[in-house]
DNA sequence: CAAACCTTGACAATTCTTTGGTAAGGTCTC
DNA sequence: GAGACCTTACCAAAGAATTGTCAAGGTTTG
């Protein structure tokens, strides 16, 4: 047998069956089935699965993101709109511009820091 | 007077002032300031807001996708992780993997298809 | 054939995002 | 100086994404 089953390749990756399946779904992982349909999971798909849980928790990004990246990819259209939509920017004010996007990221729900939460950015 | 107020700039663009100020925390659009702290939306800003309605409703997706394509942009080793993780798909089964996606969007909660896609399972 | 898997479909708890308020205080115009 | 704006900060409702679980039925294997 080269192939795992989905229980099998939940407990060597770390993902549960429900999100394999719920990955699949999003067309982020193609995979072959049996004849009777079960989903095989062979080396190439575990060793995507376990990198794929580690480039979302370093890189700070989510499933749904990287379903919009993968349509970014397959719809050019897409790709070209929202680039012009980016570079249609008007003379700039010149400002800082460059991190704020990044407090939005750490905000997120935008409240909950004032005071109590002492994050530790390691901002060097 | 060439700018706009943020009222103003809500009832000419069509976004809530409470929209406004979360699409430029989101980094999406560079404002101006006045002295004494006042959002300025000049005529490129309220054309800029026009379009993005109009893309996100013509092509299917919100700002936080919008978020995340600028992320793209800004943080060229993320797109490097990303596409390499893409681009690392092994030999593929040659399957239909062309528009699952696209279910995957409009499934949305991934329920309430059932009749349209002649599922191949039939309860006997 | 029974146990332990697998399949899809559905419901639901949780959590995060989106959006609208509201409060406390500054600014602008009359 | 009053009224109608603006600012930020916060709370909370509505929505969407994430994740678990269960049901009804098929498959594999001992």
């Amino acid at each position: 047998m080269e192939a795992l089953t989905i229980q099998e390749a939940a407990e060597t990756t770390g993902w549960s069956p429900r999100m394999l399946r719920y990955i699949e779904r999003a067309g982020l992982l193609d995979l072959s089935r049996s004849a009777s349909g079960y989903r095989l999971y062979g080396p190439e798909q575990l060793q995507r699965l376990r990198t794929l849980r580690e480039l979302l928790a370093r890189m700070n990004f989510g499933l749904a993101e990287l379903g919009f990246a993968l349509r970014l990819r397959r719809e050019p259209a897409l790709r070209r709109e929202i680039d012009a939509w980016f570079d249609a920017e008007p003379e700039r004010p010149a400002h800082v511009a460059a991190d704020d996007w990044l407090r939005w990221e750490q905000d997120k729900h935008e409240a909950l820091l004032a005071a109590s939460h002492t994050t530790q950015m390691e901002i060097t």
